[in-house]
DNA sequence: GTAACACTTGAAGTTAACTCTAAGTCAAGA
DNA sequence: TCTTGACTTAGAGTTAACTTCAAGTGTTAC
C-alpha cells in the first residue's frame, strides 16, 4: 500500500504518517525498490491504533513509548499493561470531567431556551 | 481577593490568571488604587466556569467568543445559545470517541493480564 | 527525451496555550 | 533607610503536535 492509499484510508495527512514514523510512533516501514513506503496490513493495524488512542487524547509520546516496549518482545509485557492501565484510569478521569461539564453545558443551555422565550414574548406585545 | 489567593483557590498559576485577563477570556478585573488586581465573587465565577469549560478542551477562542457575546448584553443570547450547543455536541462527539478507546484499552489490558499474548505480538517476529 | 508527478529527506515554520523574563512600582519590616 | 517581596506590564520563550518547505530522486505519459 501506497502513501497515499493509507493517507485515505485513514484520514491522516501523508505529512503526518511520515512523522509518526520518523518520531517511532509507528514502527518503522518498508521501502520497495525505489525507496518509496510499502505499508503492510501490520503497519495499517498500527496507524489505525494509533490513530484510535490519539483521538482520545493519549499524547504522543507515551505511544512511542508502547511501541518501543512492544518492539523490545514479550519481556516487557507487565511494562505494557501498566503504561495501559495508567493511561485508562487518566482516561477515565477525563471523561468523568467531561461529564460534569457536559451537565453544566446542558443547564446553561436549558436556561437560554428559556431566557428566549420572555423576550419572544416581549417582541410580540410590542407587535399588537 | 488578590491573584495570590485566586491562584490557590483554583489552581491556575498567577500568569495563567493575568495571561486569561489579558486575552478577554474573563472580564477585566478592577485594580486597587496601588494598581493591583482586586477579584470579587463575579470574577472567581467566571474563573471557575472557564476552568471547567477548559477541563473538558472546549478552546480559548470559543470561550472568548463566549465572554465577548455575554458582555454585549441580551442581544446576544440566541448567538450565545448557539454557540454553547455547538460546543455540546463536539463535547459528545469526544466522549463517544473517548469510550470507543476505553473499551479498546480494556480489552487490550484484560488479554495482557490473562497472559495471553496479543495477537501484534505475531508481527514482531518480521522486525528485530 | 523531457516534462509532470509522486515520492524522498532533513529542517524550518506554525498553532494553541501557556510560562517565563525583565524592568519597574509600591508597601511593610529590620 | 534599605531591603524584601508581592505585584505590575510588555514581550519573549516553551511545548506538543503537527505542517510546510527546499532540494533532490525515480517513474510514467507523451
Amino acid at each position: 500500500m501506497t502513501i497515499t492509499e493509507v493517507s485515505k484510508k485513514f484520514d491522516l495527512s501523508q505529512d503526518t504518517l511520515r512523522y509518526y514514523e520518523r518520531i517511532g510512533l509507528i514502527p518503522s516501514v518498508n521501502r520497495n525498490k525505489g525507496g518509496i513506503r510499502d505499508y503492510t496490513e501490520e503497519d495499517c493495524k498500527w496507524i489505525e491504533f494509533i490513530k484510535c488512542m490519539r483521538n482520545a487524547g493519549l499524547p504522543i509520546e507515551v505511544l512511542i513509548e508502547y511501541v518501543g516496549l512492544f518492539q523490545q518482545g514479550d519481556a516487557t509485557i507487565d511494562a505494557r499493561k501498566k503504561l495501559l492501565t495508567e493511561q485508562r484510569d487518566q482516561l477515565i478521569a477525563r471523561m468523568e470531567d467531561m461529564q460534569k461539564t457536559l451537565e453544566r453545558l446542558n443547564c446553561k443551555i436549558e436556561r437560554y431556551e428559556q431566557a428566549i422565550i420572555p423576550i419572544e414574548n416581549e417582541l410580540k406585545k410590542s407587535e399588537d
